[in-house]
DNA sequence: CCGGAAATAT
DNA sequence: TATATTTCCG
């Protein structure tokens, strides 16, 4: 893995849109343990104005589902097409269609309440991967084809993938029988959580088997994690 | 067990 | 062909 990927998220703003002014209370004293800068607003409008208003000092977005009404769509739009802001949505709903949706319309992540430390603790990625890598989009772009034409065509192995793997222990790969059809397939949120094991023990603690511990996953191997490390 | 690298699969 | 994952080796 590179080494850039190892750094901590210090620093970065983060803009946090929740209806549930307790629950916001509780994103913020999370996202600072994490050493991130918070805003966090209550309500749409507000937020969309402050956006506007300081664009160039928000690195990233975590905004709730604000189930029923499509509030937070319209954030993602506007968002991802005007100022490339990394949007994570966060909803104590994770069914797959509502997955898709957000995803499909740019979301960079899609994490279900109640968030873990360990799952804010490496957002930070989102911003890393939107500024670089045209050659990630070109891949992203594929798979985002390929999810919308496996929507229409109903259940997928790519839903059925993030379905499961998302669903699983509100966001964490506990199990990777799933991932793996003939050989295992590391998705963001696993390797997401291979990064935070790395981080956890230090770079150069970091052996294969200590990680394996640290992830806690059912039947992941001590060689997929060393093979891992390698790329 | 570890890291590196060849062999394979996608 | 290039990349991701598995298997082999010292």
């Amino acid at each position: 893995m590179m080494d850039h990927e190892l750094w901590p998220s210090g620093g970065l703003r983060v803009l946090v849109i929740d209806n549930n002014s307790s629950y916001l209370s509780v994103m913020e004293e999370l996202l600072i343990k994490c050493s991130y800068k918070v805003t966090t607003y209550k309500n749409v409008r507000e937020a969309m104005s402050f956006i506007y208003g300081n664009q160039r000092i928000v690195d990233l977005i975590i905004c709730d589902a604000f189930f029923p009404t499509e509030d937070s769509l319209l954030i993602l739009k506007e968002v991802t097409s005007k100022f490339d802001i990394p949007t994570v949505i966060m909803s104590s709903n994770g069914d797959t269609r509502t997955v898709m949706k957000y995803i499909t319309n740019g979301a960079s992540d899609f994490l279900i309440k109640p968030l873990r430390i360990e799952e804010l603790k490496n957002i930070w990625q989102h911003v890393f991967r939107k500024q670089i890598g045209a050659e990630h989009r070109n891949y992203n772009d594929a798979q985002h084809v390929d999810q919308l034409s496996y929507r229409t065509m109903g259940i997928t192995k790519v839903t059925a993938t993030l379905d499961s793997e998302i669903r699983e222990n509100n966001g964490t790969v506990t199990d990777i029988r799933d991932l793996k059809k003939s050989r295992l397939s590391w998705t963001m949120q696993l390797h997401r959580q291979f990064i935070a094991a790395v981080n956890f023990l230090g770079v150069d603690k970091a052996v294969p088997k200590k990680i394996l511990e640290v992830m806690k996953v059912k039947h992941l191997t001590r060689e997929q994690v060393a093979s891992h490390l390698q790329g």
